[in-house]
DNA sequence: TACATACAC
DNA sequence: CATGGTGTATGTA
């Protein structure tokens, strides 16, 4: 996010961090994924040109297969309410509005206001530290209960785009939204819009959006998982990552093309893909240099030199 | 099978 | 002073 001082932050959060339990714990997990990493590289090493190119013809085998199995016929919408539990405060007591807002406690907090966020104030910070990055900060405690009947609201909405729509939280939805668009000859992107509208008149909170043409099917997933290649999901697209892009109250549309799709994807950084967290991060561009999902795709081979091997011996006990 | 780690919210 | 609670998936012994 613009006009936050990363530095600054950084050497706050470190200064307020070093010396407590969860930070010499943290260190020693760093350790044991520096090792990790090292191990990985050794093996690396060691692997011959015809061990390459024997993983390169497996894997363009597989990359074939994937293509020509991806389906663009379904319109999928992922919708994100932009800093839910702030924002549903904020409405039952406008006197916040404006304001560093931060819903949890010295502990912990769950979600941090856009102007707390200019702060470097995030979710998941323990609030004592956050004090420390915007001393005006307000504190707000939790209170699950109204962000459940605002949540009620939000999918009253949705069931009326998918009867079948998937909660993944409060604030997330996933709305498969082909039928609609076909019955009433409207675009995606005009029932994007029309469901933020309505999402706001109903509730007055606004949320994100992103269309496109698939949400990583749950059976699809579990395919790539058997082979033991989870990383190849970055062939296909995440939704989650669309509605991050014109956050907060924004939508985006990645439309049902294969071209758009790929370019979408190539420059797209592996850590918006959903699994790759910052260990996976780390250890893909620490090994390997593999930043972005096209550099996944050019060094497939490795990838799965590296990372196969369990399923691979899973297999052979059949 | 059981335990630890990683991830997401 | 102080770093969550819950659910899911994966890797490993």
């Amino acid at each position: 996010m613009e006009g936050v001082d990363k530095e600054k932050v950084q050497r706050i959060i470190y200064e307020m961090s070093k010396g407590s339990k969860y930070f010499e714990n943290e260190k020693r997990k760093e350790a044991f994924i520096k090792q990790k990493i090292e191990s990985l590289r050794a093996q690396r090493a060691k692997l011959t040109e015809k061990d390459i190119s024997h993983f390169q013809m497996i894997v363009n085998k597989r990359i074939l297969e994937l293509d020509g199995s991806r389906d663009l016929s379904k319109i999928w919408l992922h919708t994100d309410m932009d800093a839910f539990y702030a924002a549903v405060e904020t409405l039952e007591n406008p006197l916040l509005k404006g304001k560093p807002l931060a819903v949890g406690g010295m502990s912990m907090i769950c979600t941090a206001s856009y102007e707390a966020r200019k702060y470097g104030v995030r979710a998941a910070m323990p609030g004592f530290i956050a004090r420390k990055l915007c001393p005006e900060l307000i504190f707000v405690p939790t209170n699950f209960g109204k962000y459940t009947y605002y949540s009620e609201k939000t999918r009253n909405v949705f069931s009326k785009y998918d009867p079948d729509y998937i909660a993944t939280s409060l604030d997330e939805a996933y709305l498969e939204i082909t039928e609609i668009c076909k019955q009433r000859s409207i675009s995606s992107e005009e029932v994007a819009a029309e469901l933020r509208n309505t999402i706001y008149q109903e509730t007055g909170l606004t949320c994100s959006v992103g269309v496109a043409p698939n949400r990583m099917l749950a059976k699809f997933e579990f395919q790539l998982v058997e082979i033991g290649y989870t990383d190849l999901i970055a062939l296909y697209w995440n939704i989650p990552v669309c509605s991050d892009i014109n956050k907060p109250n924004g939508q985006f549309i990645l439309p049902n093309d294969r071209d758009a799709v790929m370019t979408f994807i190539s420059s797209l950084p592996i850590r918006k893909v959903g699994g790759i967290g910052k260990v996976t991060e780390q250890i893909l561009r620490e090994v390997l240099g593999i930043s972005t999902c096209t550099e996944i795709l050019q060094k497939g081979a490795l990838l799965h030199a590296l990372f196969s091997h369990c399923s691979t011996g899973w297999y052979f006990r059949y």
